[in-house]
DNA sequence: TTTCGTGCAAATGGTTTGCAGTGGC
DNA sequence: GCCACTGCAAACCATTTGCACGAAA
């Protein structure tokens, strides 16, 4: 998987640098989709020279060249890498962040093309809510 | 429609002052949803003492009461009437707010709820896409 | 008259950019 | 060696906040 990355990367034309590596490493390692600031303090926990700018500009060339995607959630960007087609399930209370594979709502996407001639993207949605996990916490609270 | 909302601002203790009534009244004419800063070109263009925050304070005190709702397109908020419960579809391509009743996709969120154990908001979901009129203009750029 | 709301100006915080130097290819 | 990439520092821009005054209730 890594190694398709790596692949990827310069079939893309974009440049293998250290950086870029310590991003799509920690991204495949940790599966999840990490702010600009967390991936800057894990690249730096071993490479302390990278720059905060340089991390921002390097998810903006990977996004743009679709090896990774980005959903936002309170106002700062959330960056995962984009390997099967998913949308994004957001808990409000606890801010875990989970996958739905796409095709999973592909019958809501027809509906709305069909009722309202709009096409949805067919990937990278967020949907914001409540986990299982905080459903049942605030059973009692609410 | 206004009257409503007028009633619904003492019920709610919020005080109904100029400002407000004019968000509101910008809000029931134009039917969207609007920025801030939008909004507040708006208002200022009859009450030019109106300063920018304090429309920032207007519609986040709004919104907290359920009067107003918002979501974000490209980091920044759009602010609209929460009247009836609907979602919003938000073409990438022209900036075009559609709504759709929340209960069109009332059938997606049982089946997130019952695959995932994840309760999505029942209204006020953000959907990016492309409008009909937009996904026609691109047919022969694809 | 008691809060709540407002104007003003300054601060905040995530993100972007200009520029000169560095390192992939 | 060329040009994309990087570090640094400053700029940006939507939004927030502290404070003293003004106005709904």
């Amino acid at each position: 998987m890594k190694e398709d990355l790596y692949e990827a990367m310069g079939r893309l034309g974009l440049r293998r640098t250290v950086s870029r590596m310590l991003i799509l490493g920690i991204l495949a390692e940790k599966d999840t989709h990490l702010s600009v600031l967390r991936l800057h303090q894990m690249v730096t926990a071993s490479h302390p020279m990278v720059n905060l700018s340089t991390v921002y500009r390097n998810v903006a060339a990977m996004t743009e060249h679709g090896v990774l995607h980005s959903v936002e959630h309170t106002g700062q960007a959330l960056f995962g890498l984009a390997a099967t087609p998913h949308h994004h399930l957001i808990c409000e209370r606890c801010g875990r962040l989970d996958e739905v594979p796409a095709d999973e709502l592909s019958q809501a996407a027809a509906l709305l093309l069909t009722a309202h001639g709009f096409e949805i993207e067919p990937a990278g949605q967020l949907l914001r809510g409540r986990c299982r996990r905080c459903r049942h916490a605030a059973n009692g609270a609410r």
